[in-house]
DNA sequence: AGCACGCCGACT
DNA sequence: GTCGGCGTGCTC
């Protein structure tokens, strides 16, 4: 790793005050001194800290964050106890409109804007490889060179092309040495190497497809929003199927036809080589990925690729918005009702609203793509703040998969089973037709709660108020909250009975077991993220089930993502209710997305699909909303629920997550919080009350909510809320601004 | 986040 | 007597 070299500044003439942000928990900027005009904003500096050093930017006063949610800064620090800039290092500045858009996030969340700009500049701290020399023909007529053979097999070889000292030794078996004697008497010379790019610029011409009418107008459509080179959101709606990807494919062609970069958001950025891989047929390339397992040099590269602006598309995960794009053109959320884009720890963000303020600083066009877009993005296209462009048809002649509703109620699985007999009836029947099918259960392990049968026992996790959960093949009930696992006993730990411990409830690896039992014959594929730990496995799991060596896929959440499998017919989803618990306030929406996308996965090309839904609500409107698949009317439904209620996105939310290191603490600090609570029109505090997870960690928690209407910043009420509330240091209060989840 | 300063328990 | 626990406070 080389060491970003260090520019000192001369110290003469006069000196000026510069901001500087270094990427820690400060309230503001820090100033320095700097020789006058020796730096500019955006430049990426070494500072004096205490007694150590530290890797700043160069800031300025805040621009473009809404006073309504702008922190009051601190007083400036008198000249004269400033310290000096210790110099600038020589890397890729930040440009303004990531600076603006740190600042904005940073106020809109209340974090401190350092711990911002660190997810900005982690990746930078060491520069790529320094530009590595080659060897070329010097001149040609050498005096006083002695030529031996080792001498002349290297004249004989190298030319106008550089050629490293590796491939020239290799090439002429002569020792380094020969080179550097060469090199001397001026019959070599240096030069830098030509290195390929990391990531070759695409081709929008590379594939153009051949689009239907429908595809070709919304096409045309986003074209156009990115070539007007402004600020515009569009959703681009459309059924699983409809080919949204090729649509939108095209928009990214007028970005990089404009010499811009585009920035792909997607949800779970790990599991994309399917992506990846169509975007390589059309375009002939290979994007530039971005996530935070990126490790080590490939994100160094990576990030100097993208700062330097020879990395022209870049498909991340959500951290991929920090990203110092020097001429971004356009950005592209893919999946944008997906809630695995709010950034539940660290800085909380939503990356997809995120996203859109990204693209309003840098006033660049957004588009956000989804089958079934979330109740906000409805709500934005109905006012006209979004445009919206539609596909209505899928691809070719597939038709939308019939589902149908296993009411569990009427005809209920065998006692200890969770297969209904209609939906193993339609498997057989599915196997007979020589077809693939796939059961759904959004549940990892065997069995969710194991509990004592002689005293009714339940197994619970020592760290959280959460079941430990059974995973038979590695013998172990584990915590999916904190990862605590314990083997599992032999006798019950509390009344110490012998073999009482029975499981509760279905996980896949149960469904697993049935299905082995009810389909002896079948080729059975179990996907789940714990098990497929690596997107190659994915990959290889994928390529299984395409290849047909697979007849019954069993799954969770990742086999509902955008798979394209022509022989599977039929979806059993052995348990549609789960997730309709727990009082959330998506729960039906969120529900309803996950399966309607897990339907898709139902019947392409020409062979009909089927979706069977075992439920024991049948009347629930999630229900009758996938078996009419009426998507606009539920949530035009959910809508009406919500306004009233001045609920998300007819009102705000904030989330203060209270949590100490005893239940005590935790409620003395809740119930100061609640008595302080702010009093204000068009404000409301609920709670405190325990988080449903009331222990997650060890920690003791307590949840608040404030809920105002639309027109109310909440970030000054919150200030204003927590200003003097003293914490000791086993305190916390976390706060989520437009919180997600509600645990 | 580090890193120092500071005030109370078991040790070469 | 001191080495070190981590609680508190500061860094331009």
């Amino acid at each position: 790793m080389t060491e970003p070299s260090l520019e000192k500044l001369t110290a003469e003439g006069e000196r000026e005050r510069v901001s500087v942000l270094v990427p820690l928990p400060f309230p503001t900027a820090l100033d320095y001194l700097a020789p006058a005009g020796s730096v500019a904003p955006g430049d990426l500096v070494s500072v004096p800290l205490g007694r150590r050093q530290e890797t700043g930017c160069v800031w300025e006063a805040q621009t473009d964050v809404p006073a309504d949610f702008a922190p009051v800064t601190g007083r400036a620090v008198p000249l004269a106890r400033l310290k000096p800039l210790l110099g600038r290092l020589d890397l890729p500045s930040i440009p303004a409109d990531l600076r603006r858009f740190i600042d904005w996030l940073a106020a809109y969340t209340l974090t401190p804007p350092g711990l911002v700009l660190a997810m900005a500049i982690r990746a930078r701290h060491t520069q790529p490889t320094r530009v590595q020399l080659g060897w070329i023909r010097g001149s040609a007529e050498t005096t006083g060179l002695r030529m031996t053979e080792a001498r002349q097999r290297v004249l004989d070889v190298v030319g106008d092309v550089p050629l490293s000292t590796a491939s020239l030794t290799e090439k002429t078996g002569v020792s380094a040495a020969v080179l550097r004697g060469l090199a001397a008497a001026g019959a070599l010379r240096e030069m830098p190497l030509v290195v390929p790019p990391l990531f070759a610029p695409p081709e929008p011409g590379f594939h153009v497809p051949h689009l239907s009418i429908e595809q070709q107008e919304a096409a045309d459509r986003l074209a156009e929003g990115v070539r007007a080179h402004r600020f515009s959101v569009t959703l681009l709606e459309g059924v699983t199927g409809s080919g949204k990807t090729e649509v939108y494919f095209e928009a990214v062609a007028a970005c990089l036809a404009a010499g811009k970069q585009c920035l792909v958001l997607l949800p779970e950025i790990a599991l994309s080589t399917q992506w990846t891989d169509r975007f390589a047929r059309r375009f002939g390339v290979q994007p530039a990925l971005w996530h935070s397992e990126l490790g080590g040099k490939k994100r160094r590269e990576t990030w100097h690729a993208i700062a330097q602006g020879q990395a022209s598309v870049v498909v991340g995960a959500r951290s991929a918005l920090f990203l110092p794009f020097p001429d971004l053109g356009l950005i592209i959320v893919d999946e944008e009702h997906e809630s695995a884009f709010k950034q539940e720890e660290g800085v909380t963000y939503h990356g997809r609203d995120m996203a859109i303020v990204r693209a309003r600083l840098s006033d660049v066009p957004a588009i956000l793509v989804s089958a079934t877009p979330s109740l906000e993005t409805l709500t934005n296209v109905e006012t006209g703040r979004y445009g919206h462009v539609t596909l209505q048809s899928r691809h070719g002649n597939a038709k939308l998969p019939e589902v149908r509703l296993l009411d569990m109620r009427r005809a209920p699985p065998e006692r200890g089973q969770f297969l209904a007999p209609e939906l193993i009836g339609a498997v057989q029947a599915c196997f007979e037709r020589q077809e693939q099918a796939m059961l759904f259960l959004n549940r990892r392990g065997y069995a969710p709660l194991t509990l004592c049968r002689a005293c009714g026992h339940r197994m619970e996790c020592p760290h959280c108020s959460a079941w430990l959960v059974e995973h038979r093949a590695r013998q172990i009930l584990t915590c999916h909250h904190c990862g605590y696992h314990a083997a599992l006993p032999e006798t019950c730990p509390s009344c110490e009975a012998e073999a009482s411990l029975v499981a509760i409830g279905p996980g896949i690896e149960r469904v697993y077991e049935e299905a082995k039992l009810h389909f002896p014959e079948a080729r059975i594929l179990v996907m789940a993220s714990d098990t497929l730990g690596s997107p190659s496995a994915t990959a290889e799991a994928v390529r299984r089930i395409s290849e047909r060596e697979i007849d019954l896929v069993i799954g969770t959440q990742i086999v509902a993502k955008g798979w394209h499998f022509p022989d599977l017919t039929l979806v059993g989803v052995v348990d549609a209710d789960l997730g309709l618990g727990g009082g959330d306030l998506r729960a039906a929406e969120r529900t309803v997305q996950l399966l309607h996308q897990v339907s898709g996965r139902a019947g392409r090309a020409d062979k009909p699909g089927t979706v069977l839904l075992q439920s024991y609500l049948g009347d629930h409107p999630v229900m009758k909303a996938l078996v009419s698949n009426d998507y606009q009317a539920f949530m035009e439904q959910e809508s009406a629920q919500r306004k009233p209620g001045f609920w998300p996105p007819y009102g705000r939310l904030a989330a203060l997550i209270v949590s100490a290191d005893s239940a005590e603490a935790a409620d003395r600090l809740a119930g100061l919080l609640g008595a302080k609570a702010p009093d204000l029109p068009g404000t409301q505090v609920l709670g405190p009350a325990p988080a449903p997870l009331a222990i997650l960690r060890g920690r003791h928690r307590r949840r608040l909510l404030l809920r105002t209407r639309r027109n109310v910043a909440v970030q000054p009420i919150l200030r204003e809320w927590l200003e003097g509330v003293k914490l000791t240091t086993h305190e916390r209060i976390d706060i989520d601004i437009d919180p997600i989840s509600f645990l």
